[in-house]
DNA sequence: AACCTTCCCTGATGGC
DNA sequence: TGCCATCAGGGAAGGT
């Protein structure tokens, strides 16, 4: 489940192996992922020189000098390099004796949806095995684009995310406070892991209603988002089942999380049991001690 | 308007 | 061993 620090991850690893360079052509597989007659994704996009690649939430735009392609990697997505000059490797071996994972490259397969194909010879590979991923071709005059991005929420790492507005914004709204954290319009990037990572360290019970929590329970959980954030971006995103970086790597916050996937194992702040419950539809892990209901 | 539920999709997992 | 049900969840759409 790509999340901010996953997207960020992406990003960081493939900006300076795809920047300047020119599409040679891009084949797809007509996969539902598309959100426009794919066809014209190869037709539109060959020639073009890729200028630059950014993120807004969770969303990647590849920049070009026409257009902008947009990607949402959904729960199972992947953005790869592969170098044809390099062999192709399955699965997520890792080093026998330091334990660090090897870097290694995939070869498209039947859930690859596409790949980019660049003038230096390497590419681009898209792959999402549950096809909850999206990918988007805009008219770089038109400003279409914006109409993904109107609803989202301030970024937690820009001048828009402060303390007055997430106040102020929070209200008293009446739903579970982890509920709020997943809304892309409050906030843009928190995703199911660092929702409950960022409640843990705030000490703050997922199921709270918004309305009843305490001004310095709000101030906690408004730092703490951005802190868990940041910290997953520094060890190169969180790998459970599917992430894997530009260069096929899974990453390293899932060694850091504290209540995520512990279910039924040791807090390490107080040593009680790790529990698992359902808000919002969505799995919860917590602390039922330092996470006071 | 605010909030909640359902749906999309496939592979992994567990019960029998 | 095989078969079927269940679960994972981001975000849009539909319902209350």
């Amino acid at each position: 489940m790509p999340e901010l620090p996953e997207v960020e991850t992406i990003l960081r690893g493939l900006l300076p192996k795809i920047k300047g360079q020119r599409i040679n052509g891009v084949p797809e597989d007509g996969s539902k992922v598309f959100q426009m007659d794919p066809e014209l994704l190869g037709l539109h996009l060959l020639g073009q020189v890729i200028r630059d690649l950014r993120r807004r939430a969770k969303y990647l735009i590849f920049d070009l000098e026409r257009h902008r392609v947009i990607v949402h990697l959904g729960m199972t997505g992947q953005l790869t390099l592969r170098n044809p000059g390099k062999s192709d490797s399955d699965g997520f071996l890792r080093h026998p004796v330091t334990g660090l994972q090897r870097t290694r490259q995939h070869a498209p397969d039947r859930h690859t949806h596409f790949q980019i194909h660049l003038a230096n010879g390497t590419s681009v590979l898209f792959r999402d095995v549950r096809k909850f991923g999206k990918v988007y071709l805009f008219d770089v005059l038109d400003g279409s684009a914006g109409v993904l991005f109107a609803r989202l929420g301030p970024e937690p790492f820009s001048e828009d995310y402060t303390l007055k507005c997430f106040l102020e914004r929070m209200g008293t709204r009446k739903l579970r406070i982890k509920s709020l954290l997943l809304d892309q319009r409050f906030i843009a990037g928190v995703g199911n892991i660092y929702a409950d990572e960022a409640l843990f360290e705030a000490g703050v019970y997922p199921g709270r209603r918004v309305r009843y929590l305490r001004k310095y329970e709000k101030v906690r959980i408004f730092k703490a988002v951005p802190d868990v954030l940041r910290k997953g971006i520094v060890a190169g995103g969180t790998t459970i089942n599917d992430f894997v970086d530009s260069d096929g790597q899974v990453g390293g916050f899932q060694e850091q999380l504290n209540v995520y996937g512990r279910e039924g194992e040791r807090c390490y702040r107080c040593d009680s049991v790790i529990q698992k419950t359902v808000v919002g539809q969505r799995g919860t892990h917590y602390c039922p001690v330092c996470q006071k209901r």
